[in-house]
RNA sequence: GGUCCGGUAGCUCAGUUGAAUAGAGCAACAGCCUUCUAAGCUGUGGGUCAUUGGUUUGAAUCCAAUCCGGAUCACCA
């Protein structure tokens, strides 16, 4: 139990046997002291002044005293200043702690639980390659999946690919009309990059004849709808729905030739899936939902024969689930592929990694689902995040404005080298040993700019300026985590501590202030997991791992670890340095990032 | 127009189940490498927490109104 439970559990007690009163364990407000109080810990007593009808002087002071005489253990002072209550913990307590903690790698890691938790994150278009965008969505997937595995889940990482449909029609004519049959072969080009470059070609195409048919006389609306290119895209949807041969062939050829391009890029960032969809595949899922629907009444078909929820009452729209045309619509297959996972895994969570501009979606579908009396409705939850932005506005790959993520990864990857190479720190490294270096540092700076922030808010990414390998950065993670284990490498003789008096520690003088501020962060490692798992935010725990690798400098500069005063001190300073280590190193690893042992 | 989200230092962001003098990083400036890795450390300057009113012992945090920005409300996906 960490010493906030504790602290918490002691003072509930305490306050039942001083003033026979039952307080529940979380009404007490405790927090980390502030640095300018002495302490570690403390209560706020406002919170029940009122209650008890004491001030809060007093009771601080009751308080305090029954604390520290009834747990001489876990503390050994206390102090009230106005309506705080500090209380100092034992230096036995952190001792202890570190002795006990220092080599266990699962430090922070729960037992498996029954319970699984499906993440769907990526879902890829077929035709475009990833962009920026798709980072932020694949490392937030990839994350949240090991923080919740982390927490005792069983975790199934799944992509919908969306493969069908009129956009991939698009790269599709434009690649008949301008293609020369070109491949990913014959030009050297990335297949995903091939397929995307079509489809800005698409829309150039596009564009253009619009424009010479308003010159005719023609409105904005009619040239768009009349223009050829559009009327083959949309024919070529039409023929591929009847499974036309030729039109099949050449969609399953350029969607293969994305899925290689695809499967390179998510090599390059780490990424992969237990279980792939595949639009085509499931989209005509969810039509037995709708007669299903109509039986219940909770669909109702109008006189055209379209297919309609009344969500108004739940302060939502209309909602239209089928066409007139008898088929279905894009939420309706979501409703269909949430029954069909849920009939092939049955997770007790559906997590959905996707875009805030789809917010009202997942709230429908949410609703249509438990309407239906869907047993999957409860455990959908929309994992929102904020787009990523240009400073000029949003990305629109049709204008080709969108930042590559090929293109980023490799830029990241070269700047590391740049960096590492400017140092000069690693020279008797092994070419392979080099590339997996920078690698390393590229993409850790790379997912460490995008976890850090709330997933919730949106984000303003300026490729003019470089992302930093400075400060609040994963190199500087990397880099703390290379020191210590380089200290750590040094203290080594045959495989064991070069320690006089290898004992447990029963110093008793107090710790140093720095020693101590770290030992208290540690000690919270474990619920800084849990947080990130029940608030689905990544950033809480990147924020964590960064607040330790600053105060490790801080104590590092001031400190020497090899050169302690004594033995006792040395011991205790190794203890503080591998889990320090071995924290940053899991912490790292539930981003999606590893961390090198020199650089 | 309805609904939802956001506005905190020059920039990027923490802090928002109410709690002590609002914190980091970057940028700027001044220091620190004969001692465990300087991708580091220490210090200085920098704030009308969008605005106004309210609730409270206490508000960046809760409530109301207003201003600004964004998303969404398609027989698109």
């Amino acid at each position: 139990m960490s010493v906030a439970q504790q602290i918490k559990k002691v003072t509930a007690k305490a306050i039942t046997s001083l003033y026979n009163i039952e307080l529940p364990q979380e009404s007490i407000l405790i927090n980390a002291t502030k640095p300018e109080f002495e302490g570690d810990y403390t209560i706020v007593l406002f919170a029940f002044v009122k209650q008890l009808k004491k001030n809060p002087e007093q009771l601080g002071n009751e308080l305090g005293e029954y604390l520290v005489k009834e747990n001489s253990e876990l503390f050994t002072s206390f102090n009230v200043i106005k309506g705080f209550l500090n209380l100092t913990v034992s230096n036995n307590y952190w001792l202890h702690f570190l002795s006990t903690n220092y080599n266990n790698i699962n430090f922070g890691i729960k037992e498996k639980t029954n319970a699984k938790v499906m993440v769907e994150y990526s879902s890829p278009n077929t035709n475009k390659p990833l962009h920026l965008g798709h980072l932020r969505n694949n490392f937030l997937g990839w994350s949240i999946a090991e923080i919740l595995k982390a927490n005792g889940n069983a975790i199934v990482k799944t992509c919908v690919v969306n493969d069908r449909g009129i956009h991939i029609c698009k790269s599709m004519i434009a690649w008949k009309l301008f293609g020369n049959n070109e491949t990913p072969e014959t030009t050297h080009t990335k297949g995903d990059h091939l397929v995307g470059g079509f489809y800005v070609k698409f829309n150039d195409a596009y564009k253009k004849e619009i424009e010479e048919i308003i010159n005719t006389g023609k409105t904005k609306e009619q040239a768009e709808k009349e223009a050829p290119i559009m009327l083959a895209a949309q024919q070529m949807l039409v023929d591929w729905e009847a499974g036309k041969p030729d039109v099949i062939e050449l969609w399953k050829q350029m969607n293969n030739w994305v899925y290689k391009g695809f499967d390179e890029t998510y090599k390059k960032i780490g990424s992969n899936f237990d279980k792939i969809y595949y639009e085509s595949n499931t989209y005509l899922l969810g039509k037995n939902l709708v007669k299903q629907g109509l039986d219940k009444n909770v669909f109702y078909k109008k006189d055209d024969g379209s297919v309609w929820i009344d969500l108004t009452k739940d302060g939502l729209d209309e909602k239209v689930v089928q066409r007139k045309d008898g088929t279905s619509v894009y939420i309706t297959q979501d409703i269909g592929l949430a029954e069909q996972r849920q009939k092939e895994y049955n997770a007790q969570q559906s997590i959905y990694v996707v875009g805030d501009e789809q917010n009202y979606h997942f709230k429908v579908l949410k609703l249509i689902c438990k309407k239906l009396g869907l047993p999957s409705a409860d455990g959908i939850y929309h994992l929102s995040y904020g787009m990523v932005e240009l400073p000029t506005g949003k990305m629109k790959s049709r204008e080709g404005t969108v930042v590559d993520a090929d293109d980023l990864v490799a830029e990241m990857i070269n700047i590391a080298k740049h960096k590492t190479e400017e140092l000069g720190k690693v020279k008797d490294f092994a070419e392979d040993e080099l590339t997996e270096l920078y690698n390393t540092i590229g993409l850790g700076a790379l997912k460490f700019f995008l976890l850090r922030v709330d997933p919730k808010k949106k984000m303003i990414f300026n490729p003019e300026e470089s992302i930093d390998f400075h400060g609040f950065t994963g190199p500087f993670i990397q880099y703390t985590h290379a020191r210590i284990k380089s200290i750590l490498r040094k203290a080594m003789v045959n495989g064991q501590w070069s320690i006089e008096n290898n004992s447990p520690l029963t110093i008793q003088h107090s710790l140093l202030p720095l020693e101590k501020q770290l030992a208290v962060q540690l000690e919270i490692f474990p619920a800084i997991i849990e947080e990130a798992a029940t608030e689905h935010d990544p950033s809480k725990l990147a924020i964590y791992i960064f607040n330790i690798a600053q105060t490790f400098n801080s104590f590092y500069s001031q400190h020497s670890i090899s050169n302690a005063e004594n033995e006792e001190k040395k011991l205790l300073r190794l203890q503080l340095a591998t889990l320090t280590a071995q924290i940053l190193k899991a912490g790292m690893s539930l981003l999606g990032i590893n961390v090198p042992e020199r650089m």
